[in-house]
DNA sequence: GCTTGACCCTATAGTTACTACAGGGTGCAT
DNA sequence: ATGCACCCTGTAGTAACTATAGGGTCAAGC
């Protein structure tokens, strides 16, 4: 199996497989006599392997890892367990802290009106105010009907 | 006022307050003959828009339109509104990305037992099913009683 | 037999937003 | 005079690729 037909079989770009390669991810294959990679089912499955810990926004590190306890068959699922659950963990406080951040943004988009930059609210808060005092304009705001 | 100075008024690294130099966000202040950076107040109100605004979540790139919009008076305020709503509208769609992602992950985390990798069920989870698959097997293990 | 196009190879640089040296100079206090 | 904290430039490293340059290989069609 050439590079390009692997690349497609797992939907990796070509350059992407030779990355994992060149990162110790995916084990060297064969070389046919043209010095083409030629590749075999456990390196199919091995990337599948990658690319579903990838899009389950594991890091490389981590698939390292996970790869690593996977190929010994008398690794504890323990081990498995608290990689999984620390990026649980790790993915539940970004969600926390951007919806944090979209709350910030809302108030911050409130402000806007249809004046120039010279007395654009965004912009002021930005610039002068801290995020708290956004609450008390936009308040103001919402007082004064200008939405 | 010398760039450490700087640094702490505004919790920013001194190397970071040079990469923004080098960036073009801050301008270049004038030398002491030490060839020390001399700030002034301007440098530090706009090095607390730039911070505020990659608290906020922009990238360096909308900081740097940002900044340009707000230097231009006659701007439209308009213009400010759209890169911030974009923003907005980006971090909304980070936040639904990463709660599907992090429901997966808790079906795929339902999954774990205490035996060996050999009958993990993490590991084949990642190995061979796709991720449809999960569920099921969660829903059965939920039947099961085993969680 | 020769060309064309799709594919393959290596090696290197670019992306984002910093951070961390290495190797050197400055300013002030003891 | 010497130590220490601070400043300078320039470069390399981080994560996980992506993209390019500059070249080789293979099968099909003329």
């Amino acid at each position: 199996m050439k590079i390009g037909e692997l690349a497609k079989a797992t939907g990796t770009k070509v350059e992407t497989i030779r990355y994992y390669e060149a990162s110790g991810l995916l084990p060297p294959p064969a070389r046919t006599q043209a010095n083409y990679r030629d590749y075999e089912l456990s390196h199919l499955e091995r990337l599948m392997f990658i690319r579903r810990s990838r899009d389950l926004g594991f890091t490389l590190k981590s698939v390292r890892e996970l790869l690593t306890l996977a190929d010994d068959d008398d690794e504890s699922c323990d081990a498995v367990d608290e990689v999984a659950s620390a990026h649980l963990l790790a993915v539940e406080q970004k969600i926390a802290d951007l919806t944090a951040l979209r709350d910030q943004l809302s108030l911050l988009l409130q402000c806007s009106g249809d004046g120039t930059v010279g007395d654009c609210r965004i912009i002021s808060s930005l610039a002068s105010t801290n995020l708290a005092n956004i609450r008390n304009q936009s308040s103001h705001i919402r007082e004064t009907g200008n939405q």
